[in-house]
RNA sequence: GGCCCAGUGGCUCAGCUGGUUAGAGCGCCGCCCUGUCACGGCGGAGGUCGUGGGUUCGAUUCCCAUCUGGGUCGCCA
C-alpha cells in the first residue's frame, strides 16, 4: 500500500549529503536501488537524480512495525526516509561518493510500490536497446542517461546566456510551415478547416529567420526542433534540434568569430575544455584534397595523395580508364599495415565496394623491400617505385589507390581514411579537433535528377569573386560564402551568408533552372519581404543532438534524446505512429488506398 | 530499396560437425542471518530456443521465407 508524503518535506537530494552533515536530520526521497538484508540489520541504497546514499533500518531505532515495511522493500519502490546522517559503522565504500556516511532510518514510508522491472536499472546497461527504448521511462533512470540529459539542459542553458548576452533575441517560428518541395521529405500535417491541404513541418526555420532579418530584429536564435523524413542513421533522428541563428549586417568572419566564442564558451564551461581559438580554417576545395570529405576528421593524418602523374603512362587498365574518362588516380599510405593479411585487405575492397569504388588497388611493402600488389603485372618496375615514392612509402607500409571520376575517388578513399584509423586504432578519442570548412560549392549535381542543385540553399550567397560566374556556362565553378564547423569528422554546424542583392537571386534562380514564376510559387513571400529593404544577413546553426553526442561520447543519438524514435521513425513506447479513426480521417477528408490498408 | 549483424527463462549469455529431461550468472519467490555495500547460506519457480515452412528417423543447431532490433549505402537542398 503506498502511503501520502502530508507533513514530510525533502530536505535534501541523496548524494547532497555528506560528512558535513553528520547528525542532522534529514528527510531524503528516491528510489530504492538495492536493499541488503542481513537479518536484524537491513541496508538500502536511495536513489534520485543526484546519486546514491544508504539508509541503515535498525529495528530497535524505527520500531517493529516500520521495520516490517523495510523488509518489504524491492527495487524501484518511491520511498521517504527521515533519518539522521551518521558517518558509517561498517567502513567506508570508497566507491560511492555519499560512502562515509549513511542514513540511520526513524522513519519510513512508502510512496508508491514498484513490479520487479524488466531490465537492471544500472549504468553500463547491457540490456538491448530494444528493451531498453520500450520501457523508455525506466531506461531515463539509469545515470549514464541522466548525466546526458542533464548536459543536454546545461549546454542549452548556457547557448542561451551567451547569445543573449551577445544580443540575441530568442524568437519561435512556426511549426506548420508551407512545403517546399526541395531537399528532404517534409512532414505533412492534414488541414482539417482546408481539406485536400497540407502543412509541412519545417525541415529548419531557415526562411522565417531570414524574414526576421527584413523585419529588423538583427539577432535572432532559436533552439528550433526540425523534422526530415528521411531514413535514420546513428546520428540521424527524424525530428531533431538546432541551435539556429542569424545576424544582419555581418559577413563571413563576424559569424565565424561569434561561434566559436560560443563553443568555447560551451567546451569550458560544460566540460571544462579549454577550445584554443582561432579554430583553423580550410576551404573545401584543400578538405576534398587533402581527406576527401568536408567533414574531415583532423585528429589523426593519413591524407590522400593525388598519383594521377605518376601513373599516367601506365598500362594498368583501371588507372588508364580512369584518367581517360576524366577522373584521377589517388592513395592514402596506411603506416606499418603492409602485413595486413589478404582477408582484411579483401574487406577493405568490400568497404571501398559500398562506396560507389569498382575495386581498391594496393601495394603492400614488407620489410625486405619486396612487395605484393594486386596490380604490379601491369606495371613496369620503374613504374612501381615511381609510384611508391610518390605515396611516400615505406617498407612495412599498405598502400591503397583508387582510380575514378574525382566525387567518387574522395567519397571512397575519404570513408576508408577512417575506417582504417578506426582498425589502426590511432584516433585519440579524448580530444577535440575542430575545423571551419569554408568556400563550399554554390552548386552540386543530383544523379537522381540530373540537374544541378543548390548545394546549401538557393539564398546562399556566392564570393562577390565568382558572382560573375552564375551568368556563364559553367555556374558551377561558383563558390558560396558558406561554411560548416566540423568536429572529430563530424559536422557540428553549418551556415551561409545569404544572398541580400535582387540582381544575385535572379542569377541564382536561372542557374538553377528555375523561372521567375517556379521561383514565386515556392518562396514568394520571402522574395517580397526583399523588396522593401533587406539587410546583408548571414547564419548558422548548430545540430544541438551531435554537439551533445560529442560532448558525452554517446555512440547513439538515442542517448541524448530523452524519448527518440528507433529506425524506421517509429516509437517503441508509445507506438507512434499509429491509425486514426474513420472520423477523424473523413472530417480531414481523407481515405487510405486500400493497398496500404 | 540494397547489403551486413543479432534474436535461446525477466536481463546477459553458453549450447561442438543435428541426437536423451536446453544450461550458467544475475534477477525473481520462500526460509535463515545485526554492519552489508557484487552481502552470505539453504530451497524453489520460470523457456512455444522470434515466427512459418522445408530437409531429416530426429532441428535451438542445416536450408528458405518472414518478423523484430541495430549498423551502413542510397537518401538527408
Amino acid at each position: 500500500m503506498a502511503e501520502a508524503m502530508k507533513g514530510l518535506s525533502r530536505s535534501h537530494k541523496c548524494a547532497e549529503l555528506s560528512k558535513e552533515n553528520v547528525g542532522e536530520r534529514v528527510t531524503i526521497m528516491g528510489w530504492v536501488q538495492k536493499t541488503r538484508n542481513t537479518g536484524g540489520l537491513i541496508f538500502a541504497d536511495i536513489r534520485d537524480i543526484s546519486g546514491l546514499v544508504q539508509i541503515t533500518f535498525n529495528e530497535e531505532k524505527l520500531g517493529s512495525e516500520a521495520f516490517e515495511k523495510a523488509y518489504k522493500l524491492r527495487s524501484e519502490y518511491v520511498v521517504a526516509v527521515v533519518g539522521t546522517v551518521m558517518e558509517r559503522e561498517g567502513g567506508v565504500n570508497k566507491k560511492l561518493a555519499t560512502g562515509e556516511i549513511e542514513v540511520l532510518a526513524e522513519e519510513l514510508r512508502v510512496l508508491s510500490q514498484s513490479d520487479t522491472p524488466p531490465f537492471p536499472i544500472e549504468e553500463h546497461s547491457k540490456t538491448k536497446e530494444e528493451v531498453r527504448l520500450k520501457y523508455r521511462y525506466l531506461d531515463l533512470r539509469r545515470p549514464d542517461i541522466q548525466r546526458n540529459i542533464i548536459m543536454r539542459s546545461r549546454v542549452a542553458a548556457v547557448v542561451r546566456q551567451f547569445l543573449i548576452q551577445e544580443g540575441f533575441l530568442e524568437i519561435e517560428t512556426p511549426m506548420l510551415c508551407k512545403s517546399t518541395p526541395e531537399g528532404a521529405r517534409d512532414y505533412l500535417v492534414p488541414s482539417r478547416v482546408h481539406q485536400g491541404s497540407f502543412y509541412a513541418l519545417p525541415q529548419s526555420p531557415q526562411i522565417f529567420k531570414q524574414l526576421l532579418m527584413c523585419s529588423g530584429y538583427d539577432r535572432y536564435f532559436q533552439i528550433a526542433r526540425c523534422f526530415r523524413d528521411e531514413d535514420l542513421r546513428a546520428d540521424r533522428q527524424p525530428e531533431f534540434t538546432q541551435i539556429d541563428m542569424e545576424l544582419s549586417f555581418v559577413d563571413v568572419d563576424d559569424v565565424i568569430d561569434l561561434n566559436e566564442r560560443l563553443i568555447a564558451k560551451v567546451f569550458d564551461e560544460v566540460l571544462g575544455v579549454s577550445v584554443p581559438l582561432p579554430i583553423p580554417r580550410m576551404t573545401w576545395a584543400e578538405a576534398m584534397e587533402r581527406y576527401g570529405s568536408d567533414k574531415p576528421d583532423i585528429r589523426f593524418d593519413m591524407e590522400l595523395t593525388n598519383v594521377t602523374e605518376a601513373v599516367r603512362d601506365c598500362e594498368f587498365a583501371v588507372f588508364k580508364g580512369a584518367i581517360e574518362n576524366g577522373g584521377t588516380v589517388r592513395g592514402i599510405n596506411a603506416k606499418g599495415q603492409g602485413t595486413m593479411p589478404r582477408k582484411k585487405i579483401d574487406s577493405l575492397v568490400d568497404f571501398a565496394k559500398d562506396y560507389g569504388a569498382k575495386g581498391l588497388a594496393y601495394i603492400a611493402l614488407a620489410e625486405d623491400g619486396t612487395y605484393k600488389s594486386s596490380f604490379a603485372k601491369f606495371m613496369k618496375d620503374e613504374e612501381m617505385s615511381a609510384l611508391i615514392e610518390a605515396m611516400k612509402g615505406e617498407s612495412g607500409d599498405l598502400l591503397l589507390f583508387a582510380a575514378d571520376k574525382n566525387s567518387t575517388v574522395f567519397s571512397v578513399l575519404g570513408a576508408l581514411r577512417v575506417e582504417l584509423a578506426k582498425r589502426m586504432d590511432i584516433i585519440d578519442e579524448n580530444i577535440f579537433k575542430f575545423i571551419w570548412i569554408t568556400e563550399f560549392p554554390m552548386f552540386e549535381y543530383s544523379e537522381e535528377q540530373g540537374r544541378y542543385l543548390a548545394m546549401h540553399h538557393p539564398f546562399t550567397m556566392p564570393m562577390e569573386e565568382d558572382i560573375d560566374l552564375l551568368d556563364t556556362d559553367e555556374p558551377w565553378e561558383a563558390r558560396a560564402k558558406a561554411y560548416d564547423i566540423v568536429l572529430n569528422g563530424t559536422e557540428l554546424g553549418g551556415g551561409s551568408v545569404r544572398i541580400s542583392m535582387n540582381d544575385v537571386q535572379e542569377k541564382m534562380f536561372k542557374a538553377l533552372g528555375f523561372s521567375q514564376e517556379e521561383a514565386y510559387e515556392r518562396f514568394g513571400f520571402l522574395l517580397d519581404a526583399f523588396k522593401y529593404g533587406v539587410p546583408p544577413h548571414a547564419g548558422l546553426a548548430f545540430g544541438f543532438d551531435r554537439m551533445i553526442m560529442l560532448m558525452t561520447k554517446a555512440e547513439s543519438i538515442r542517448d541524448v534524446i530523452a524519448f527518440p524514435k528507433i529506425k524506421d521513425a517509429s516509437d517503441m513506447m508509445s507506438d507512434a505512429p499509429g491509425t486514426v479513426d474513420d472520423k477523424q480521417l473523413e472530417e480531414l477528408g481523407i481515405s487510405i488506398s486500400d493497398s496500404k490498408q
